[in-house]
RNA sequence: CCGCCCGUAGCUCAACCGGAUAGAGCACCGGCCUUCUAAGCCGGGGGUUAGGGGUUCGAGUCCCUUCGGGCGGGCCA
């Protein structure tokens, strides 16, 4: 399979403590913890491993020696010379020496930093990805009222929600992508008068015009497709307008179908599926948020003050007590909430991840506060959340605010129209989402390494144009890598490497961000290597070996793409 | 007043659960295409990591505090 393996000669424990560590740092890691477990049989370490940001200290080096030497009572310099000296010899490694104040640096052999090339296109589309986890993740996000088109910070959260989803996927778990409707509430009643007034010619500049009243222009579309009896599908079903304006309830069912409609060939657009639409007004229908509140009552968490109806919250955390049902007789918004997260939990998803925006950080203490008050068996920090923060869009160094079609802020429609679903996907998603993220048109639509879509994009490109000069050249299995070794080649192989692990770190650290950031500084390697060294080269092996490192950047560029949803196109 | 997030080069951002001399890109200056895609590469200048304390062998990273920005603190969602 891979003919550059030598044959390994370390110890056979070893082997079976770790069985899959077949890539350098692991292997690292083994030696020295038969090192560690000879020095000192009953001290255990956790042993970190680390690529050092100067070439001079090696290829990896490790702190274990300074974190030894409180337990052990010694000088760090003293306990690295002993491990050193303890280390299992292997052919992967061609040196080991101390620095600084206790650092032990590896400097591994050629064979051992190339052969991830051979591990890459055995794996294929595989490649980085982890092994199965046990129960099932559910990511809802977006979860945008079906009250308007979806914003910016409603994209934010599809790309940051989707990519999450996608990087769990591939670190191992069963992802289940929902979407909540909050298709009951008073806003939905606000959208349904203002769709009436709409449909009898009253203009928001009307006095008759309610305050609160949505005043873009869709909410024209809307009422002039229902005059016109129009019929819309949206998800499961399709609903018919009667056209009769003094028709409340028909306006009500009509309008949240239609933005419904609208919404779904938004996400459509960019690239995101949901595998369950849930309503809050089924909640309602089937008796689930009755049965929420009843229980609640049941365990003698709640209280009658004021003619309201109160959980105590406090005694789970939150700062004050929550009104669950109002003076008028109806519920406040976390009951449904509480009374879906209970539903989810009975559903069997071990974990739930909630992808919202930081505005509404304040639900999360409350929703969990509901949901240990049920006494149910749920754990404390159930459900996670991922809040992204603020959205600002600039043109021309000038904030964007309005779209014409929403009335009163930039659409997500409008963005992909403009640059793009790919830039879009990207920069969306390529920062923390702790972080307030200013999107820049004239950035996004930039053809220079200003932009790092085009950049990543442009490298994929750039080898698939090799690669069709000699479409067998290379490929997988059986190709000898002891031709490569020049300075970029080594580093290049070296950022492959890191890709398991980043995938890894970026799902369980909710940061899909990461990915972005690695993906850049991949393209940065591989474009100064082919600056650097010439792909076509006449000497058969040596090109051989180089179209081999080639197909495996190309493969973890395609592949760590695909986490982002973001194409790899052949030619630009 | 209270809670959450943020503050790193002129600008936009990195820095792998505390590691060695804090890194990229843009902007600025100077180079590289009669050979694989110049949407690329190479080199140069640019920093008290907002300020101040603390924890320790070691702090951009953890704790406290001050300042600044954003978002919350409805019987709205």
């Amino acid at each position: 399979m891979c003919p550059v393996t030598p044959g390994f000669a370390f110890p056979h424990f070893i082997a079976l403590r770790h069985p899959m560590s077949n890539d350098p740092k692991s292997h690292l890691a083994g030696l020295l913890q038969h090192a560690l477990t000879r020095l000192a049989p009953d001290v255990s370490a956790d042993i970190q491993l680390e690529r050092p940001r100067q070439a001079s200290h090696g290829d990896f080096a490790t702190n274990l020696a300074m974190q030894l030497a409180r337990v052990l009572k010694d000088n760090p310099r003293q306990i690295a010379e002993r491990l050193i000296s303890l280390l299992p010899a292997s052919e992967w490694l061609a040196g080991a020496e101390i620095a600084g104040a206790g650092f032990i640096n590896f400097t591994l052999t050629t064979a051992a930093k190339t052969r991830v090339v051979a591990d890459i296109l055995a794996a294929g589309t595989a490649w980085g990805r982890g092994s199965a986890k046990p129960g099932r993740v559910q990511v809802e996000f977006v979860s945008a009222n079906p009250t308007g088109p979806l914003h910016v910070g409603h994209g934010r959260g599809a790309a940051v929600g989707d990519c999450l989803c996608r990087l769990l996927e591939v670190a191992g778990w069963d992802v289940t992508r929902e979407f909540y409707y909050n298709d009951a509430g008073a806003q939905i009643d606000n959208l349904t008068r203002s769709v009436q007034l709409r449909a009898r010619g009253v203009t928001p500049d009307d006095p008759a015009w309610p305050e609160d009243g949505y005043r873009g222009d869709y909410i024209i579309d809307v009422a002039r497709a229902f005059l016109a009896r129009e019929t819309v599908a949206a998800d499961d079903q399709h609903v018919t307008a009667n056209g009769d304006p003094a028709d409340t309830e028909a306006i009500r069912h009509f309008a949240v179908a239609y933005l419904r409609r609208e919404q779904d060939q938004d996400l459509k657009a960019f690239g995101v599926k949901f595998d369950v639409f849930s309503l809050e007004s089924a909640l309602y229908a089937d008796g689930r948020v009755e049965a929420a509140v009843r229980a609640l009552v049941d365990k003698g968490h709640t209280y009658e003050q004021d003619g309201a109806l109160w959980l105590r919250t406090t005694a789970f955390g939150d700062d004050k007590d929550r009104v669950m049902r109002k003076q008028d007789g109806g519920y406040t918004y976390f009951v449904p909430d509480v009374a879906y997260h209970l539903d989810k939990w009975r559903r069997g998803f071990t974990r739930v991840i909630n992808e919202q925006g930081a505005d509404h950080h304040s639900t999360v203490t409350r929703v969990r506060a509901g949901l240990q008050a049920l006494d149910a068996g749920i754990p404390v920090g159930w459900p996670e959340y991922v809040l992204h923060q603020m959205v600002m869009v600039v043109r021309n160094g000038e904030e964007v605010k309005i779209s014409k079609r929403a009335g009163s802020y930039v659409t997500l429609r409008d963005l992909i129209e403009e640059v793009g679903r790919d830039a879009t996907r990207y920069f969306l998603v390529a920062r923390s989402p702790d972080s307030q993220l200013v999107f820049d048109i004239d950035l996004a639509l930039s053809r220079s390494n200003e932009n790092p879509v085009y950049y990543i994009q442009y490298a994929h490109a750039r080898i698939s144009s090799v690669l069709q000069q000699c479409p067998d050249d290379g490929d997988a299995g059986g190709v000898d890598l002891a031709p490569l070794g020049s300075e970029k080649e080594l580093a290049l192989c070296a950022r492959l490497g890191e890709y398991p692990a980043l995938v890894e770190n970026a799902a369980s650290e909710h940061a899909p961000h990461l990915v972005a950031g690695y993906l850049k500084d991949l393209a940065a390697d591989f474009h100064a290597w082919y600056n650097a060294d010439r792909l076509l080269e006449d000497d058969a092996a040596l090109r051989t070996a180089r179209l081999a490192l080639a197909r495996a950047v190309r493969q973890t560029l395609v592949n760590g793409l695909d986490i982002l949803g973001v194409s790899a196109p052949e030619t630009m």
